[in-house]
DNA sequence: CGTGTGTTTGATGAATTTCAAAGCAGGTGG
DNA sequence: CCACCTGCTTTGAAATTCATCAAACACACG
């Protein structure tokens, strides 16, 4: 059985297992006309196979890149040889928007399996925000969407035991994959545990433990990369407590 | 004795102490003529008294906030009441970022001392950036660089020890001063030792007792508020395997 | 000089890491 | 097609770090 589809087994399939330029241009806000001008930085498509870096830190930034089919991840490796997993992209997402501040790239993007990019030049893409308000509005919209994920990581890591931490991991992969179309209770995971455990701060056998217990509750069963949810609002009243109260 | 400097007590003060409307365009990167542009947005300035908000989670996001004196913290407080500190801000520093995705603020701010702040009406720092690319330029900068930072301290919670963490914290602040031209190695802390714990992913004991082994390894001095930094190379020693991997 | 807030230190316990070993799955070559 | 590797996952037991609870202390302020 081979996948073309991504965090989504084929069967399972429910919708497009990848993403059409239009649909690119969604993170960008744009509807109508607009695309079309997006449409011309959007030109070229490559492939990058599984386990081969997108970019590495110390490259320049010469584009951005939309993951058009399959997944990532973002990584930092410290002086001492730890992986510090900053993020996983799935499709629709972007890569590189850290690079923007010193236009060099500040972690490595590796494929976690074979998957297909569309670079977008930024030196291009500036020119035409230039041109586009409602562009460069929504550019900025992008950087600053970042910076809310971060602090809702920062709250994660900060705040939650190692339970509500994969409980949360979880649940926001359901969440990005149910925007897309997918079943939000039946998908693969593409990154290892050792993965997982970087991203949330804890080690791998710590992963493997809650899991064990996620399942001891019958909130879920996992057998190795394939997840189903088996009570999404249990999974959510774990995590309930320490999310971000809001207010307005 | 009254501070009106910030992280630093009077008869300490080697630079200025407040930060002039030319030092506040320093973020946005511009020189010369520009300046002049962005000082018609940098027209007013209001006092923050200590404890209190300048704004908080759920406000619609008018201005972003320049620090022109004193210092902030940026917080998150969680269903179950739980505070996450996500960033403590000192003078020429933006405060409000995290907001331009949903131009509703994601946080609450709040002064740690008495302070005053320009804010920076963003419809109109937006208008102005579509006239001036630099400024684009340069606020697409701002973002992203945030977002590098964030990324820092995923790597801090993720990777670190608590000892390992309130040295990067200390190294941190040092480095920030002594660009605004503070002594590097005598400063003042503005935060409680709970609000260095929250930010840190620590209870606030931990915190003392961190400070009492950095103490003991004769690396710092800390009595209440007041720190001396003893042994600048050695804490830098301590997290240097932590820190990122710089190539290229 | 008392009161309240913030800090420090100690004793205990819980959560997570570390070390170790076994189990499983997928891919490769005989 | 099977056997064997190799890399990944799971589980157990011991060690460690950090959180929790508790109490004393320091300091600023009215």
């Amino acid at each position: 059985m081979s996948y073309t589809g991504l965090y989504q087994s084929q069967h399972l399939r429910t919708a497009c297992s990848n993403c059409s330029v239009s649909e690119l241009c969604l993170p960008f806000g744009l509807t109508g006309p607009e695309i079309q001008q997006l449409d011309k930085l959007i030109v070229q498509r490559f492939k990058v196979k599984k386990n081969l870096a997108l970019y590495r830190t110390g490259d320049p930034l010469r584009s951005l890149y939309a993951v058009r089919i399959g997944s990532f991840k973002t990584n930092v490796i410290s002086v001492n040889g730890r992986e510090q997993v900053t993020g996983f992209q799935m499709p629709g997402e972007l890569l590189g928007l850290d690079a923007i501040s010193t236009e060099i790239h500040g972690c490595n993007a590796f494929a976690l399996e074979d998957s297909e990019v569309c670079p977008i030049h930024f030196a291009h893409l500036e020119k035409l925000a230039g041109e586009l308000p409602s562009l460069q509005h929504n550019l900025n919209k992008i950087l600053s969407r970042e910076i809310v994920r971060d602090h809702d990581m920062l709250m994660t890591l900060g705040n939650m035991n190692s339970e509500e931490r994969l409980a949360a991991f979880l649940l926001n992969l359901s969440q990005r994959l149910s925007m897309r179309g997918y079943s939000p209770t039946h998908f693969l995971l593409k990154m290892r545990r050792e993965e997982i455990g970087s991203y949330l701060g804890l080690r791998l056998e710590t992963i493997c433990r809650s899991i064990a217990h996620l399942r001891d509750r019958g909130l879920v069963e996992i057998s190795g990369r394939d997840v189903e949810i088996h009570n999404l609002k249990g999974l959510n009243q774990l995590v309930a407590g320490c999310h971000r109260l809001r207010l307005g």
